[in-house]
DNA sequence: AAATTCATGTAATAAGTTACATGATTCC
DNA sequence: GGAATCATGTAACTTATTACATGAATTT
C-alpha cells in the first residue's frame, strides 16, 4: 500500500512518532499523497505487524508516552522492492469533468460559473505551490542534493500539472463564449501539436 | 456523491438497466469515473431509497427480469442542484510521485526504468484517447451538437493532461541522464513562463 | 480566556474493488 | 467446444474520512 510505504521512505531518515509523521506528511507529499493522523496510526500498526517497523516507548509523565518507530531492515528491503516496481495508477476520479460531461443541460451562464470557479480554485493551488511552503524547507534543507532534487522534482510536476488545467479551463472558457459547441465534437477538440 | 449523479445524468437521456449503464460508462466517463458493474447495482439501489428514480420490471422468461431505471422529477431537480455547484474535488493521490520522492535511495538506472515505464504507460493512455473509441461514437451520435461539445470536452481535458504529464515525464528523464540532481533543488525546477 | 502544541488512539461510516454465484443464448 | 452477451445481484475486503475521546503545557 502506498501510505504504508511513504511512511518507510520517512523511516528511513530516522526514527519517528506517528505525531512526528503527521506534521511531516503535510509540509511533503500532501499534494499527491494526503494522509489522516489516524490512518498514519492504523498505518504504524499495520508495519509494526508485518515486521516493518519496530517501537520503542519514550516514556512520559505530563502526556501519553512517545512511540518512536524505527525501520526494520524487512522494512528497508519492502521499500527497496516497491519503489523499484513500476505500479498501476488507481484510476483518476474527476468530480467536475462529470460535471462538464452532463453539462448539456446547463445554461452558458451556469457552466462558464462552474468553470471560472473552477478556474479560480487552481489558481489558488499555484499560488500554495510557488509560495514555496511544500515541501518545507526546514524537512529538506539537511539531505544531500540528489534527494533534494527528487522531493522538489514531485513539486514541479504539481505545478506543471496545475498550470496545464488552467490553460486548459481558460480555454474552455474561451470556446464556450464563443459559442464554438455549435459546431459539436470538432468545437470540442483542441489542435495539438504532436509531443 | 459523483457516481449517483452521473447515473441520474445517463437516466436523463431515458431509462436503462444496470447492464446497460455498465456499458455506457465504459464508453463514456471511464476515463475520469470509472464504475464496477456491482456499484452501479448499488448506487441504484440507492438512488431508487431516496426517490430519485423508479424501477420499471420488464419480465423475460429465459433471463433475469430487467429492470429498467427511470429519473423521477425529484432526481432532476438532485442532478440540477449538483451540476451548478462547484465541489471540492477529492484530493490527487499519485503513487509514482511517492516513488520519485524517495527515489533518492534508488541507483540513476533504476528510477529511468521506472521513468520510462511510466511514459510508456501514458503513451498508451493517449494511444487509446486519439483511437476515438471514448466516448464511443454510437452513444454521442444521436445527441444534438451542444451535448456532443460537452462530452467531448472532457476527451479534451483527458488528452490535454495525458501529453502534460508526457512531456513532463521526458523532461525529468533528460535532467536526470544530464545529472542535474547535483544541483539539488535548482535542477528540479523547470522554468515556467506565466500562464 | 482561548487557541495551539504535544501525543495517543478507537469507532463508525463511506466508497470502491474483488470475489462469488447463476444460467440460457448466441456468436466464432 | 469456448467465449461473449445478456442480466441479475450479494458478501467480503480495503482504503480513506469523520467523529469521538482525553488531557497537560504553552503560547497568544
Amino acid at each position: 500500500m502506498s501510505l504504508d510505504h511513504a511512511i518507510l521512505g520517512f523511516l528511513r531518515y530516522g526514527p519517528r512518532t506517528g505525531y512526528d509523521l503527521k506534521k511531516v506528511f503535510d509540509v511533503s507529499v500532501r499534494h499527491f499523497w494526503p494522509a489522516q493522523q489516524s490512518q498514519i496510526y492504523q498505518s504504524l500498526t499495520n508495519l509494526t505487524d508485518h515486521g516493518h517497523i519496530e517501537c520503542e516507548v519514550i516514556a512520559q509523565t505530563d502526556r501519553p508516552n512517545r512511540k518512536l518507530f524505527h525501520i526494520t531492515n524487512s522494512g528497508r528491503d519492502e521499500l527497496q522492492r516497491w519503489l523499484v516496481a513500476p505500479i498501476a495508477e488507481k484510476p483518476v476520479r474527476a468530480q467536475f469533468l462529470i460535471q462538464i460531461f452532463f453539462a448539456g443541460c446547463l445554461t452558458d451562464t451556469e457552466i462558464l460559473h462552474l468553470l471560472e470557479s473552477k478556474a479560480k480554485e487552481v489558481q489558488r493551488v499555484i499560488e500554495r505551490f510557488e509560495h514555496g511552503e511544500i515541501p518545507h524547507p526546514t524537512h529538506a534543507k539537511d539531505l544531500p542534493p540528489r534527494e533534494q532534487f527528487f522531493w522538489y522534482l514531485t513539486l514541479d510536476f504539481g505545478i506543471d500539472n496545475a498550470y496545464q488545467s488552467l490553460r486548459w479551463l481558460k480555454q474552455a472558457i474561451a470556446r464556450i463564449r464563443n459559442k464554438d459547441y455549435e459546431q459539436g465534437i470538432a468545437g470540442a477538440l483542441a489542435e495539438r501539436k504532436s509531443s
